[in-house]
DNA sequence: CGCATACTTGAGCGTTCTCAATACAGGTGG
DNA sequence: CCACCTGTATTGAGAACGCTCAAGTATGCG
């Protein structure tokens, strides 16, 4: 039993030597994740168009109004933001490559929240009836895009709770903890340590803290020997403890994929 | 125009009197914000099985286990309820008649958030499996419970807002906003009040705050004249004001109902 | 080298928390 | 009808947490 413990996904189900390190990592997430066969996986890749470049700071998909796709992430940080009448702002979600952007946007008229990059990002587009269409097609993939709603509802729960109810530093310990496993299933963590592009004020507006104050948090994190945070490389020092003491737990990400389906296979 | 405007949600395809008090409230609201036929909407009816009683404090649905039905409150309050190490708890939603207690099980393994009784509640019951073979011969019916998903998710989104960036008196205002739009899509108002069955103890777990500054924030709101609360009734006096207070836009509960579907229909 | 952006530190204030006591309400049993 | 009991609401006081303002220090880029 290794002191410091180091997280582990499952792998059994990737074949690392037949991808290029450009694969769009939604399909790479979903080859780990969910029980798609490798035709409807590219059938996916296959719809998703153009990935173009989108500038740091600069808005994907602004406040407020509609669009006719789907916009995925596949490299960069993203967010999607709301803004208060007096300035302040939340992120509601933090969007990492092989995230969904704005797929509510599938069924509702607008999203009233706007998806901002955060570092420069390349996005790429699934236009709406195109997905219509495969979903039609293939009902495994409309499944899949289901349970995706699904997770991010969850992760969105999950921040509820944080915010509602623990303090700053778990707060921030335990986002630290999402991003390890959610960056784990599309392979940017290295151990226990990820690049962390974002700045002290992205992130304060991601844990509902202000600059100042995350800044001293995350102070306080580090000298705690749990973490380091240096160029912006985080590094978790103890896994164990630091889920222990922000009370993580993976449940949340279903990282472990879909239901293995006995029910659907047998209602259909 | 009169100086205490009031909520005024579009009712023209509502039919008062074909419907009985007993009605289930998820198929009014689905019958008023849907454009579901009056055929899918008996079919969803039929299959939503015997109410039952489940008292105060109780749980409906036990923190990470799975389940095999959705649960749909018919009447009474509940809760999905999140316990921390330390006794903490909150709320990440509050379930009101018509609500779906219960959906991401249909492909989640399990609900990491227990569901409980914050008032006596009858609560109706939908097998996954009679869910998923109405959701193959009725794909209007499938939009409708994604689409509902998504409303989940924008109330959650607006909920992590509210948490990460509101001052405690604007939250508790815009929680009593937002429960006036969504009780009236279930006619559970009376202009601009409603009954608010609810503790203050479990108010200050919705909002986030401890039950002593709940309590607190509730008489700086009183003071200022926007609501009032006796006994367990809510009364907004002055809705302009109360929104204006706590910036509230009723946008996305998305009780205008679902995107009116040229797009949908040119895809199939 | 200089400017812009990001990070860090200090100090004081305001919000929200905890602990603890008190008041009030509804329901039960004597 | 009253005494009591439990749960809920309210109040006070002090402490902790997180905020704002403001200054100062890195760091990176042109």
């Amino acid at each position: 039993m290794p002191v410091r413990s180091s997280i582990q996904l499952s792998r059994s189900r990737v074949r690392l030597t037949t991808r290029s390190p450009m694969t769009n990592p939604l399909i790479a997430r979903l080859r780990l994740l969910s029980s798609l066969s490798e035709d409807d996986l590219q059938i996916l890749e296959a719809a998703c168009t153009g990935p173009q470049t989108v500038p740091a700071h600069s808005d994907i998909q602004a406040e407020g109004r509609g669009t006719e796709h789907i916009h995925i992430v596949q490299s960069g940080w993203a967010a999607r933001y709301r803004l208060l009448r007096d300035g302040r702002r939340q992120f509601p979600a933090l969007l990492i490559p092989g995230d969904l952007c704005d797929i509510d946007a599938l069924l509702l008229n607008r999203t009233h929240f706007g998806v901002v990059a955060l570092t420069s990002c390349t996005i790429s587009v699934l236009p709406h009836a195109r997905l219509r269409e495969i979903m039609e097609s293939r009902p495994a993939i409309r499944d899949v895009f289901w349970w995706l709603t699904f997770v991010e509802n969850a992760i969105s729960a999950e921040w509820t709770v944080g915010l509602g109810a623990r303090s700053a530093e778990e707060r921030l310990a335990h986002l630290f903890c999402e991003l390890l496993v959610r960056l784990a299933t599309v392979e940017m963590t290295d151990g226990n340590s990820y690049a962390l592009p974002l700045t002290q004020d992205q992130l304060s507006d991601a844990v509902g803290l202000s600059a100042v104050h995350l800044n001293r948090t995350l102070q306080d994190l580090r000298g705690s020997g749990l973490i380091s945070l240096d160029g912006h490389r985080l590094t978790i020092h103890n896994w164990e403890a630091l889920k222990d003491f922000s009370d993580f737990s993976a449940d949340y990400l279903h990282v472990e994929g879909l239901r293995s389906g006995e029910n659907r296979r047998a209602a259909h």
